[in-house]
DNA sequence: CGGCTCAACTGGAATGATTCCAGTTTAGGG
DNA sequence: CCCTAAACTGGAATCATTCCAGTTGAGCCG
């Protein structure tokens, strides 16, 4: 058990804490998340339903929607993947996607705070975040070659 | 090698140089994002079809994987956004999107070289690029404050 | 310079992720 | 316990992009 956050918060106790209606449908895609960490709505739908039977793909977007919103959850959309979820919120750290299985880990900016985060001519755009997206080949894909595997995903 | 095409090196040059057959089609899908930078594919069937007449919608996304994949162009796809091409490739810069309009600006990474592309901790995952995103609001959004913007959030 | 061949193109249908919509259910404050 | 707004249902729609089968044309070759 991870007690990282003061005590281990159970999700009603986050959903409660962020001001949302506590129901089933968030709490096991609070829950779904947290245990499969970078999971993508598709999943989070076949978790949610394991645990309750009949739910609305409707559902659960409202759901992740919400939960994004309220800042639960980090929405993250690697360039030609679907949308995935994390519960790693509030830190910027970035990710790092495998080309081959799309794949996701997380890396955490320790290079000082922010080098990138301060473009050097920002044509007079007000730069609010700055996203680094590391593209590569993840353990299991590099020791396959570089076949296309598509039956590979953590 | 000697220096690429020169700036004002044709299409057909260049069409030519990368060893790819010249057509109608690939001549004014090249001008067109040369024209109009950041261009979506839409954009560019547009010019496409303005300069030629009819051209199908699956011709224009042939031209654009062929070109992008013979490094003729630059494919870059923002969160949320259709994708869009761009003819600076070789440099490894950056982009600033648009949270209001999309619009996209280019940002030469000049802090260093790659300050954050080496990863504090890459999970055993082979690192081939990294890619910088910023997030905000252009002049234009940013002037306006309201009006022109479905999801205003300033 | 006319033929040949395969890459390129046409047009229509399919895909996948996500959203819109109108009606029904339910959490939780009064 | 009751009411109301918020949440959920299920089906259709949207949007960018791709798949498919047949047709056209660029560029090489004799």
């Amino acid at each position: 058990m991870t007690s990282t956050a003061p005590a281990a918060a159970t999700p009603e106790d986050l959903l409660r804490g962020a001001g949302l209606r506590v129901t089933a449908a968030r709490v096991a895609a609070l829950r779904a998340v947290g245990e499969n960490q970078h999971a993508t709505a598709d999943a989070v739908l076949g978790s949610v339903r394991a645990e309750l039977g009949t739910v609305s793909v409707q559902a659960v977007y409202d759901v992740l929607h919400a939960l994004t919103d309220a800042g639960l959850l980090r929405r993250i959309e690697p360039a030609g993947h679907p949308a995935r979820y994390e519960r790693r919120t509030g830190d910027n750290h970035h990710h790092i996607v495998c080309r081959s299985c799309g794949a996701i880990g997380d890396v955490d900016c320790t290079v000082g705070h922010a080098p990138c985060l301060t473009p050097s001519d920002d044509h007079g755009f007000v730069v609010e975040t700055a996203e680094v997206t590391y593209w590569g080949l993840c353990p299991d894909c590099r020791d396959q070659g570089s076949g296309a595997d598509p039956t590979a995903q953590p």
